[in-house]
DNA sequence: AGTGTTTTGTTGACTGCTCAGCAATTGACT
DNA sequence: AGTCAATTGCTGAGCAGTCAACAAAACACT
């Protein structure tokens, strides 16, 4: 046997591995339901699910700011990514910048009225989708483990 | 107690749900997960996370040509990004477009030499990720729940 | 107090996708 | 065969992010 063929029965070998598609599938579930999600909040709140994710980091301490370096660490962003999405939520009257006490350099933000409105009636809609599609199709027992597997990994993740 | 007080305490709660935070979990995990592999492959092969995809899918079996409308349903792209990252992979030699046989609308894909060779390399690189971030982190009892729960999801959101 | 390093946010240029609109082909139904 | 609908891929325009380069402020260390 000649070494191209070796390598494509290699090829087909490794594009059939079990590991590859286990992964695939953590890929592909995450993809749909985030699209299922920012479609939803888009058509019923004019949010996108990005912007949902920043409003949930500021509703989650009434008054609380957060800055702009925070929220790009827990939205995995970059500060510029962050830049223009505060742009735009600033633009749609969302959230507002402050400037922060006692660092001339951050820019803190927080939440408006209308953004804790837009916020709430945004939770419900992510409520629903995250019933049905996350937590109807598992086994009861089955989240718990999920949600500790899903936390070991984002451990590790943030650990290296 | 006023309306916007009871709106303001309202959000709090949403925002620090459990259930939330368990969804935040999932997206943020496959998103971190993503991105490694992503910088990974870029670095070390010159290929995107989304090329790999397109190469596990036209490696799997041999000589496999397969339709654009086919990657895209698979990778959950649009037929206009297909198309783009089609024109790129082509642009480096990795895949050919051949006409479909018996349908003169579609395009089929099939991998290249060059494109076997750059999986195999790809495949390598995605290994060592998936085995230290996706598999280490993991009592090996909770791998099949997760691989389990994971396709549940995957399957309520293709069946609506 | 002064100097080099690090942190924070902004900007310009780019990438990789989406959406809307299109042409070509195919299928479905009389 | 003839028409109307659906499918397939492509294109222009636009959006949401990245990266690289930057200025301003804060910190570290003599």
């Amino acid at each position: 046997m000649n070494p191209a063929n070796r390598d494509n029965d290699e090829a087909v070998r490794a594009a059939g591995s079990p590991l590859v598609h286990d992964f695939g599938l953590l890929i592909k579930a995450a993809t749909r339901l985030e699209q299922r999600i920012d479609t939803a909040l888009r058509k019923e709140c004019e949010v996108s699910h990005t912007m949902f994710e920043v409003l949930i980091r500021l509703c989650r301490k009434p008054d609380e700011a957060v800055s702009q370096r925070e929220l790009a660490d827990d939205l995995t962003l970059t500060s510029s990514g962050v830049t223009r999405l505060v742009d735009r939520m600033e633009g749609a009257g969302l959230v507002r910048r402050v400037p922060a006490p006692g660092d001339r350099r951050s820019v803190l933000v927080e939440s408006t009225d209308h953004g804790r409105t837009v916020f709430l009636r945004a939770a419900a809609v992510h409520a629903r989708v995250v019933e049905r599609y996350f937590v109807a199709p598992l086994h009861p027992d089955d989240y718990g483990r999920l949600t500790g597997s899903l936390g070991a990994i984002d451990k590790a993740l943030r650990d290296t």
